[in-house]
DNA sequence: ATTGACAAGATCGTATACGTTTTGCAATGA
DNA sequence: TCATTGCAAAACGTATACGATCTTGTCAAT
């Protein structure tokens, strides 16, 4: 396209890489879709080099695939390797909420509060998924560990929308309220133990409900694919 | 140098990044060394596009960071982010120690109880670490969650030579071996609940006395350093 | 002696170019 | 009809080249 000015900040790879992340978490590029690295470059505008930069950063999170000579792809979970994910999942949320509860204040009550009306007034399911995100999220923040919340984010980015579907979809609403709910009033009472534990259940219901899901749908998913 | 023949296998940037990533670790490289791409690539023998690419997925592997304009440097850890790290690995391991402690065999234990026998016998402070490193692995390994071992082992690649000098150094033999010994005891009673809880008070002791390693040499080692 | 300006060299980041490998497809033969 | 062979085009991976930016050393001015 047009020569811009190129005004020489950080690096062209870096917009590139947020953009083929957020089309993959949210699904807009499918899992097993081939990255061509001249179309994702003009696309951009600039040469294949920053885009290849971009898809190696993928790679090492888990999001793009390469194979040699033969480009890459979005990386195709296994029905293991979720299951795999929401255990570690389990161990950091339950660490991060842990660290969290002793440093919450009123406000992280009342937001997480709010949310939850939020999540129990929304119709579609399409946003519960992003409602469950921003309460975890927010019984976490308090932490103070950026690390941790960083790979908590990271993880839940593995998981993409495969999860947020799979999940959404098996266990419905009812039932994650309501541990929502307990897990929110143990925080209250600053009992983290309590808290951690029912945030421990929480996560392995949903890891059952995943892997029934999984075993559900089975073959079929992955043959008639796209 | 020599033009060699070139077999056009896997990428170029897949031996430059093992070797920067095993300099790193290993020490051999420390914290705020310049990276400089073209002589990396005249050592390898390649251009810098793939001395790039390695550095690239370095960074995101947390060892390497770039300034815009200004190239790569080696990460150095501060202070809160070591404290952090520890913090992620204490929920990682006892979450591996708490899956892998049902799947353990007679053989596991003996592998466990050899290496605790060489470590007290182990006169060279260096070698310590290695030791502790291959105790914990090895208890964690029956966990049979793969991404789980990758990541604790990724996080003990981001802490790097740092933990591994300042913990031994600090620690001493005598109390961490006690604590390895209730632990493996633990295992062998296939007491997962006692078994985490000795891990997770080893590894939160460990995290205080690095806090308070780090507090005496304060700001001297980031000062005097190379 | 310290500070500031400036030029030369070093280094970065990316576009372009090119050899190599894979892939799609048509022609051939069974 | 189906499998096989042989291109031609597409796509990959990297070396080379080049402008932009940063660093460093020199020198004049304060």
């Amino acid at each position: 396209m047009a020569n811009r000015p190129r005004l020489m900040g950080a690096s062209l790879s870096d917009p590139i890489y947020e953009a083929l992340r957020a089309d993959i978490l949210s699904g807009r590029l499918a899992g097993g879709v081939p990255l061509r690295q001249d179309v994702i470059a003009s696309e951009h505008g600039v040469s294949k080099i920053p885009v290849r930069e971009a898809l190696r950063q993928l790679e090492m999170e888990g999001l793009v695939e390469f194979r040699p000579r033969r480009g890459a792809i979005v990386r195709q979970l296994t029905e293991k390797e979720v299951l795999e994910l929401i255990d570690i999942r389990l161990a950091l949320e339950c660490r991060a909420l842990e660290l969290a509860v002793p440093n919450m204040i009123d406000s992280d009550f009342t937001v997480a509060g709010e949310i939850l009306e939020e999540y129990e007034a929304e119709p579609s399911r399409e946003r519960w998924s992003d409602l469950n995100l921003r309460f975890h999220h927010c019984l976490y923040e308090p932490c103070g560990n950026l690390r941790l919340l960083a790979m908590i984010s990271e993880i839940e980015g593995r998981m993409g929308l495969f999860m947020r579907l799979k999940v959404t979809e098996a266990s419905g609403l009812e039932r994650p309220m309501r541990e929502h709910r307990a897990i929110l009033a143990a925080c209250r009472r600053g009992a983290p133990k309590e808290a951690v534990g029912l945030m421990r259940q929480h996560i392995e219901t949903t890891q059952k409900e995943v892997a029934a899901s999984i075993r559900r749908a089975s073959i079929r998913s992955v043959t008639d694919g796209a």
